[in-house]
DNA sequence: CGGATATGTGTACCACAGTACAGATAAGCG
DNA sequence: CGCTTATCTGTACTGTGGTACACATATCCG
């Protein structure tokens, strides 16, 4: 405190050790979920001292959050991205863009799924998350809503992660077909598709 | 071992000290969660000691698995009851009793409603958990299906999940008028209902 | 009624994990 | 080059909680 010094005090031996123990949060994230969550763990996955990881965040629930809020951030930026790269879709090919995004997403991104929702449940306990579980909810309606109607987008994102549930829930993987026709439930009228009438291979039993 | 006992041994001194376990076990699960479950809360709850909870499952786990069944249990004999009274809605009547559904279920189950996407969303890294709760995502669409086709069964079951999960994690009540359209966006055709311009108080902003 | 056996419980052990903190280390300055 | 000060880390403390298990208690038979 003598000379009023304004820049920080001095700069850290390692500036990016901050961020490889975000990193490492993510990964154990991803890895064991927020039950396995532990200072222990995300210390030896970032191969730093124990001590680093309450130094830069004071306690878990601080870090906890900083890496939900980065798993929360790749989440939003795929999606602004993936409507981007959609332009303006016709009824039919959202539902197939929205099937073949479903599907992607428990097959190749499960963990990142998993803890999404992980996220939201731990939400409806603890309020300090519910902004961030927000945030990922809200960023799926804001997207769809740039692809088709309000109202549409609403039920495209409320199926949307009924289906991820359900999905990630039942053991065996949720046929293509299953995920399709829920979403030209909502998308195209009825008559188009026949009275609901289903296709011959999108009658398989729901797992 | 003298006499080849084959009835049990003996009757226990209190025959439903077993089942006052159980329900402990699930006022703990509603008030704090797969989180907070611990022995100790239960055998407070149940008013027995400590080793009882032991005495009668070998293992939390056990405990746990004993407890949900209840929970699902409750939630399936609720929906079969729920579609037994609506007998064969017309899809405007379905889509306003789903609506009621889902709103009760936020406003007034609400720590069930937790339990059972804690449950989902456990049975994610817990194969153990499977089996429940693929029992609790099956029987929503098998319910529907009795009331609906199967495809706008299973898009109703999706948004229905989705819903009450957005529900419970925004931190604002749910309008109601948001929940109906997206019911009548899959069980209404666009015609009768205009091309999806959303009534005047269903375009609230999602929360 | 007394002993044998099934039934139930209080206590203690152990592991795990969050966090505090005394010390170690390194950077700047005179 | 040594002192001061900020930066970092190893270790230990503490609380929590699952589970084991030695004892207590109750039932039944002879």
């Amino acid at each position: 405190m003598q000379h009023d010094q304004i820049r920080p005090p001095r700069g850290p031996a390692d500036p990016q050790r901050r961020e490889r123990i975000i990193t490492a949060t993510v990964d154990v994230l991803l890895a064991h979920g927020m039950e396995g969550l532990t200072h222990r763990a995300v210390a030896h996955r970032a191969g730093v001292p124990l001590g680093s990881t309450t130094y830069y965040f004071a306690t878990l629930d601080e870090l906890r959050h900083a890496a939900l809020q980065r798993v929360v951030g790749a989440y939003t930026g795929y999606m602004h991205a993936w409507a981007t790269e959609l332009g303006q879709p016709t009824a039919v090919e959202l539902a197939e863009a929205m099937t073949e995004l479903v599907c992607l997403a428990i097959d190749d991104f499960t963990e990142h799924v998993i803890v999404d929702h992980e996220l939201s449940v731990a939400s409806m306990r603890q309020p300090r998350l519910k902004e961030l579980a927000c945030l990922y909810s809200s960023t799926t309606v804001a997207v769809l809503e740039t692809l088709t109607t309000p109202v549409k987008a609403r039920a495209l994102a409320a199926a949307m992660d009924g289906l991820s549930l359900l999905g990630l829930t039942s053991p065996e993987p949720l046929p293509r077909a299953y995920v399709e026709t829920v979403f030209r439930a909502i998308l195209t009228p009825d008559a188009p598709n026949g009275p609901d009438a289903p296709h011959a291979d999108a009658d398989t039993e729901a797992p």
